[in-house]
RNA sequence: GCACCUGUGGCGAAAUUGGCAGACGCGCCAGACUUAGGAUCUGGUGUCUUUGACGUGGGGGUUCAAGUCCCUUCAGGUGCACCA
């Protein structure tokens, strides 16, 4: 057979559209598949060779679940809103949205060219107001059931620009575009109270099979921690309430801190002796800007002011304490407020050494003067009246109890966690379906009067003092409140990029639906997703935040599952020759559309997952993929010396394993193995200089999930058969078949190996032994020896130990 | 700084429960076919002082047996970053 892969791969994928051969079917009888990745946004630079990585691995996994008879749905769509295409659009003077088609157009037939399965009548774009309309939608439910709130929010402020960034605009502290200092400054904002949820998304980690990685960093990021809330009295009438993970060292506490945006101080400002000072170390740390705040904390040199006229008492021993204000603690996390034990928090020992403070030590095991002593796994306690003797675990317990029952504390738990920031003072994203009016407060668009459009606007730019460019469209902005038809205002503010991330995959289930987001029978087949692979730098954000939103529509009868994803993997970077990161300004970027123009979408696909594990990050080589392409070119070569029915007697063995390695490595997401053992085969095949088409035909179902193209034609034009390949049975094994008769097993002496010994399957500890020692070459060995110990490794080895 | 991950030939990498380290591919070497080879085919290819010895970042340990388990140390990567 020829292998012209062009025309190949044109003919098989109009064909496979034609006639919609990778169309999930909505007969819910069928046992069910949905694969997952996560959809590009389509950025101008077109597809990245990334991309396919993924794709492509569970294209595999796709084609592989529907050959062995799921009904599979591969959906693949656009995540379209964000700020690259605004910023373009504002740049060259086009309508984002003519951007994004034009961008979608381009990325869609970049994937239609690596003959992935998609199911492109399911196609999403999350700037479609037909879609749009169901993001809005949820968030009315948000809204509805208080857990969307309007908040005053320090956001970051460009000083030059006079607008609001994203975080991701902010690159060392600074501008993105214009390179000037970013501020942070107090704005209105849209907040999702995804802390409510903060709990329930640690525990359901138990109900679904992510990779470790993922499971870690969603912990981590959510932050739980257990300690307690302690009352500190103060000479200003006050109390002052801290949170403390160690309530244990309660004894040590030799100070206060509490962070410069605290009430506290405003509130009791005429006793502040030094206010003039402390309002000056409050501005100042106001002004501090983020990329300032992480340099200090590199560097770990405190900075903070006493409050001098305000005493606190610590509740445990009656000490009169002094209390600071720094920018060390945080008015964000916590009470904002903190009891400080130099002796056993490194923070406090550092600020406590500067300040000249005294340290106590109240847990033994370490020295206090040299650092502070944090363990709390070795510790006794000391210096701490009815603590002392006790373990700090035992510690723990013994002093909530006393707080608690002197009304001086409370056990508590904590989260790093905050409410998701969701308003964004931009054009390109979903207006938030939101009428203030002055009589009736915040009111949701009706319903039936969604979607709610996004204007048209004649500039994109954000306006001058950080508002949405859609504050400047009053007739937009004017409106009827809905509830009592009086004089009413719309919100301008518009959702950020995640919105329509987070729930797209229910989208999927059943994309033209007009009357709701997805149908109910839909959504309880198809959920929830058995397998989802994506980026790591997607772990925190997007997949916190759809299992958020998938947890709330659960709450509200719409899902039947509480976790959106069965299975999460992710995959590695793909690298530049030189081993960094693609990108244009190291000029190491490689195009897909030239690999597949040179090689093939088929040895670009095998490449992509032959190049190593799929979790790490590799670099490409240019050399590496000929080795594909010529592996291709030795199957398609096949086709000349196939001849005949039946199997191969020589042949029959190197198959059946063959099919159970391909078979399980591709469920294992090894498909470097997998195609390595279809290396091998080949390599035998060719040795044998013989195959029948029915070998053949096996064959070419096997590699069929990953080089399609090849595979179909192969099919067709030799094996002379009128389907897809793509769609027939998949490959069975007979384990009894994959077993050798005759093992090679290993001779060890004194754990030394000596040589190879050929002994049935099976042999018994005592012949295998018995074959060692009368085999003329080991026995010499063994001459004179005494044997101490004999280890058996049925069919794999033997050790004897000898003196 | 803290947490997690990874260190195996010239390169990308393989290696169920600890059980013959280096499968498969690239590259390289030699040969064949060729006007030619950045095409194709055949053979070889961990290292060395090669009757054998040594080899999975370094050091130590457990074991009949360690890439795999434990301790320690170094290097690289990722995440979080003053979270009380």
């Amino acid at each position: 057979m020829n292998y012209d892969f062009k025309k190949i791969e044109k003919k098989w994928q109009e064909e496979w559209e034609n006639k919609g051969a990778f169309h999930a079917k909505n007969d819910f009888s069928l046992p069910k598949y949905y694969a997952l990745v996560e959809f590009p946004y389509p950025s101008g630079q077109g597809l990245h060779v990334g991309h396919p990585r993924s794709y492509t691995a569970l294209d595999i996994v796709s084609r592989k679940k529907r050959m062995q008879g799921y009904n599979v749905m591969y959906p693949m769509g656009w995540d379209a809103f964000g700020l690259p295409t605004e910023n373009f659009a504002i740049k060259n003077k086009i309508h984002p949205k003519t951007v994004t088609e034009k961008n979608i157009a381009r990325f869609k037939s970049q994937l239609m060219s690596l003959g992935l399965s998609f199911d492109w009548s399911r196609e999403i774009n999350t700037t479609d107001e037909k879609y749009y309309k169901w993001t809005q939608w949820i968030f009315i439910q948000l809204f509805n059931h208080g857990l969307a709130y309007k908040s005053k929010m320090a956001v970051n402020w460009c000083t030059s620009c006079k607008c609001v960034l994203a975080n991701e605009e902010v690159v060392n502290g600074v501008c993105e575009r214009c390179g000037s200092e970013v501020i942070r400054r107090e704005k209105s904002q849209w907040m999702l109270k995804i802390t409510n949820y903060a709990q329930r998304l640690i525990d359901d980690l138990d109900l679904v099979d992510f990779i470790d990685r993922v499971n870690v960093q969603q912990k981590n990021w959510i932050g739980r921690s257990e300690g307690a809330e302690v009352d500190f009295e103060t000479t200003a009438g006050e109390n002052l309430r801290v949170y403390t993970t160690r309530p244990d060292t309660l004894f040590g506490a030799t100070y206060m801190v509490i962070s410069p945006e605290h009430p506290f101080i405003e509130k009791h400002a005429s006793l502040i002796k030094n206010i003039d000072e402390v309002n000056a170390y409050k501005a100042e740390a106001a002004k501090k800007s983020d990329f300032e705040r992480t340099e200090l904390a590199d560097k770990k040199e405190k900075t903070g002011v006493e409050i001098k006229g305000i005493r606190a008492v610590n509740p445990v021993n009656g000490k009169d304490l002094p209390i600071f204000v720094s920018d060390y603690v945080l008015i964000t996390y916590g009470t904002g407020s903190i009891m400080a034990v130099p002796a056993h928090d490194t923070r406090d020992w550092d600020f406590a050494k500067k300040f000249g403070l005294p340290i106590i030590e109240v847990v033994s095991g370490g020295d206090v003067e040299k650092e502070a002593f944090t363990d709390v796994q070795t510790g006794i306690m000391v210096n701490s009246g009815f603590l002392d003797g006790l373990e700090v675990s035992e510690a723990k317990d013994k002093i909530i109890d006393w707080l608690v029952s002197n009304g001086k504390g409370e056990r508590k738990v904590n989260f790093k966690l905050r409410d998701w920031v969701f308003s964004r003072q931009r054009y390109w994203g979903e207006p938030i379906p939101l009428i203030y009016c002055e009589k009736c407060g915040w009111v949701p668009v009706p319903e039936n009067e969604l979607p709610l459009t996004l204007p048209e606007v004649d500039s994109f730019e954000p306006g001058a003092d950080g508002e949405s460019p859609l504050a400047s469209l009053t007739d937009w902005i004017n409106c009827k409140c809905p509830k009592c038809a009086g004089y009413a205002k719309r919100e301008t503010d518009t959702m950020p990029q995640w919105a329509g991330s987070s729930w797209y995959f229910l989208r999927y289930c059943d994309p033209h639906n007009d009357a709701s987001l997805a149908s109910k029978e839909a959504l309880d087949y198809w959920m929830p997703v058995d397998w989802y692979n994506g980026g790591m730098e997607h772990t925190t954000l997007h997949l916190l935040y759809s299992r958020f939103w998938a947890k709330f529509l659960y709450d509200i009868g719409i899902l039947s599952c509480p976790e959106p994803y069965a299975k999460r993997t992710s995959h590695g970077m793909i690298l530049g020759e030189n081993g960094e990161k693609m990108s244009k300004s190291r000029g190491n970027v490689v195009n897909p559309d030239d690999i597949i123009n040179e090689y093939g979408a088929d040895t670009m696909r095998l490449y992509e997952m032959f190049i190593g594990d799929f979790e790490k990050s590799a670099p490409w080589s240019s050399q590496s993929i000929k080795g594909c392409k010529r592996f291709l070119d030795k199957f398609a070569s096949l086709s000349q010396i196939a001849a005949g029915r039946g199997a191969t007697p020589e042949l029959e063995k190197p198959f059946h394993k063959t099919i159970k390695k391909v078979t399980e490595d591709i469920d294992s997401l090894k498909m470097n193995t997998a195609i390595a053992s279809m290396m091998e085969l080949i390599n035998e095949i060719s040795d044998k200089g013989s195959l029948t088409l029915d070998e053949l035909e096996t064959f070419t179902l096997l590699l069929c999930p990953f080089a399609p193209h090849l595979a179909e034609e192969m099919w067709h034009e030799v094996c002379g058969k009128d389907t897809f390949a793509s769609l027939a049975p998949w490959p069975s094994f007979d384990e009894a078949k994959t077993v050798d008769a005759v093992c090679e097993l290993a001779v060890q002496i004194c754990g030394k190996f000596k040589g190879t010994i050929m002994l049935d399957a099976g042999t018994s500890k005592d012949d295998a032994l018995a074959a060692v020692k009368a085999s003329e070459k080991f026995s010499k060995l063994l001459e004179g020896k005494t044997v101490i110990k004999e280890i058996v490794i049925p069919d794999k080895l033997i050790n004897i130990v000898v003196k």
